[in-house]
RNA sequence: GGGGGCGUAGCUUAGUCCGGCUUAAAGCGUCAGAUUGUCGAUCUGAAGAUCGUGGGUCCGAAUCCCAUCGCCCUCGCCA
């Protein structure tokens, strides 16, 4: 039998027609001489009823038969007529809901075991056993809506991209190994006893070379593969929607990207999204909210009291400013009822984030309250009220020292209490672009500069000149798009000038063989003309998890991997027989006994 | 590498603090039977558990101790 229909697609319109569906059976209910079948497929459920009155059969008929011996999950193709459902029996909950299909003809085209688990929408599984039945796990509606936006999202940027003239080429993924950021995944090579190949950890350097060839405006659907440790949001595996342009600039990266991002938050969500986003620098960014990835569906904006708290009579406030440290604030607005616990809670979380500890200062009609309030007189938390815009039921909270940490703790702080007090509505999604990023940072532990971003994003150009005497002041020409406080997209204008590149592979320490082994084939193809480019690339995993709100990128890849990089459903990574490793010019290290 | 949480029938959990009325309990699912308007169907009955694994303490361990494995969150890490 060939399905003419969908189980997602009957209504009272089609009353009358012959119709015949395929899917799995969902749940049967058997009332002996009537049984309903719920069919579902990815579209929908049907109701297909055997009645034997209806067909004029007895309890021994086949039909019956086979109806009475259908467990779940079984795969089955059925015949028979729409029919409306008796008035009073319409289910709401379900667009086929009025009508029902009296069967006349029922195959079983497949059977199935009993199930490891149930699918339905009123329990929730471990994720442990859904990773290892995914098979099943995926036909859960819920899943299957997940992975059919993110298909939607793919297609609407690929749509988008291809109208405005880009053209998606593939780039290798077994690539050269050029460490610097994230651990490579390596691959031997059997040709070449001793040498790997690595995974790529993004297209970089293959779209800039493109660039170099003249294709002007290339994209690409991209896996990427990085070999870190996994979180929530971060797997081995992972795609980015690679984009790249020639002869453009960063006003024409901002208006592709959000013009992209228009056509996919209509296709996957149906929502307008209103373009330009607003932008900020990752000064400013740093400075309102600590971080530079705020999350800006809130105020609660923190606030610097360095210079106005250092001549306290408190010492912890003074010793971390005359070690160079800062003093920020924010104001938990209305949680000056918080109970000690409370506020210990937000002290130890602040001090996952390094924060040494938390000062806090309840504010009351009579004033401060407060252990410490006393170091602070009535100018001090005139000062503090006025800076933090407090009021009476606020809760003032303080940390103080490096301004890295002062900072990040401030803007975890700010995040957990935007959720706790629910500031945040649901289904609000609120984007900015964070510019202005510094090209580098330093790097205490090797005494030298690392990149903020990446070794190919171009400087400002007014300060190019100060690459030499003061490369941490000299600006980048980075851009991040942020959306509720997640990175969402991140990119830049490129080096097109092989000498600049190399000055900044010197800046970071790298010596003229170590450039030369790892990006020598990268310096001579700027070498021979290269264009001025740059891009953009949000990454899918995230943005899908986004939109779909779940807790876990998990949630949105139909076979992701558990937080030591396995996979349950197959079982990878695994042994591999010796014949294969030996082929390969590997050799086992012999397990050394304990003891 | 560090911190935290979890692991008990196929699934979801109770019991674990404070060892013994526990013959390890329940709901769902499964299996058998009944059932003509259900839609998380219902009713009757049944089967189903190395309490993650290994070791120890004890008269006695799901419960206490040690080790180990797995899963989740997280710090570091992720140019």
């Amino acid at each position: 039998m060939k399905r003419t229909h969908t189980c997602g697609q009957l209504t009272k319109n089609d009353i009358g027609k012959e119709t015949t569906l395929c899917g799995w059976a969902h749940s049967r209910r058997d009332h002996g001489g009537l049984i309903f079948i719920d069919l579902r497929d990815r579209y929908g459920i049907t109701q297909i009823v055997i009645n034997l009155q209806g067909v004029g059969g007895e309890h021994c008929s086949p039909l019956h038969q086979i109806a009475e011996s259908i467990r779940s999950e079984y795969v089955l193709a059925v015949r028979g007529k729409v029919e409306p459902r008796p008035a009073g029996t319409e289910n709401k909950k379900i667009t086929t809901g009025e009508i029902e299909v009296a069967v006349s003809e029922l195959q079983i085209v497949n059977a199935s075991k009993a199930l490891p688990f149930e699918i339905s929408e009123y329990v929730t599984i471990s994720e442990d056993t859904r990773l290892e039945n995914r098979f099943i796990d995926l036909r859960r509606p819920e899943i299957q809506q997940k992975l059919l936006l993110r298909h939607r999202v793919c297609k609407a940027a690929r749509d988008f991209l291809d109208k405005k003239g880009f053209a998606e080429i593939e780039t290798p993924v077994l690539t050269k190994s050029t460490p610097e950021g994230a651990r490579d995944f390596l691959v031997p090579s059997r040709l070449s006893p001793g040498e790997f190949y690595a995974l790529p950890q993004s297209p970089q350097l293959f779209k800039q070379i493109l660039m170099i060839s003249g294709f002007d405006k290339y994209f690409q659907i991209a896996k990427c593969f990085r070999d870190e440790d996994l979180r929530a949001d971060r797997q081995p595996e992972f795609t980015q929607i690679d984009i790249e342009m020639s002869f453009t600039d960063e006003e024409e990266i901002f208006s592709v990207t959000e013009g992209m991002f228009k056509d996919i938050f209509k296709a996957g969500l149906g929502l307008d999204l209103k373009t330009p986003f607003p932008r900020l620098s990752y000064k400013e960014a740093v400075g309102r909210f600590g971080t530079d990835k705020p999350d800006m569906r809130f105020g609660m904006e923190l606030a610097d009291l360095t210079d106005d708290l250092k001549s306290a009579e408190f010492k912890i406030f003074k010793q971390a400013v005359e070690a160079g440290g800062i003093i920020k604030g924010l104001n938990a607005s209305g949680c000056a009822g918080y109970s000690r616990p409370q506020i210990d809670n937000l002290t130890s979380f602040a001090a996952v984030y390094g924060a040494a500890g938390l000062a806090w200062f309840k504010v009351t009609k009579d004033g401060f309250d407060s252990p410490i309030a006393k170091f602070f007189n009535s100018d001090l938390q005139a000062v503090m009220r006025k800076k933090l815009s407090a009021k009476e039921g606020d809760l003032l909270l303080f940390v103080c020292g490096k301004p890295k940490i002062v900072n990040e703790s401030l803007a975890q702080l700010r995040n957990l209490l935007g959720k706790e007090l629910g500031l945040i509505k649901k289904n609000e999604f609120v984007f900015e672009w964070v510019t202005d990023f510094p090209l580098f940072k330093y790097n205490d532990e090797e005494k030298r500069w690392d990149c903020e971003h990446h070794p190919f994003t171009a400087p400002k150009e007014e300060d190019v000149s100060k690459l030499d005497k003061d490369p941490g002041s000299a600006g980048s020409r980075a851009y991040d798009l942020v959306v509720n406080g997640s990175e969402i997209a991140s990119g830049s204008i490129r080096i097109h000038d092989p000498k600049l590149q190399k000055k900044i592979f010197e800046i970071i320490k790298m010596t003229e063989p170590e450039i030369e082994a790892r990006f020598g084939f990268f310096i001579r193809a700027l070498s021979y003309g290269a264009p001025p480019h740059g891009g953009i690339a949000p990454g899918l995993d995230r943005l899908i998890a986004l939109m779909t709100d779940s807790e876990s990128i998990r949630d949105v890849i139909a076979f992701p991997k558990t937080q030591k990089g396995a996979c349950p459903l197959t079982g990878a990574p695994s042994d591999v027989p010796d014949k294969q490793l030996k082929e390969l010019g590997i050799k086992k290290i012999n397990e050394v006994p304990r003891h």
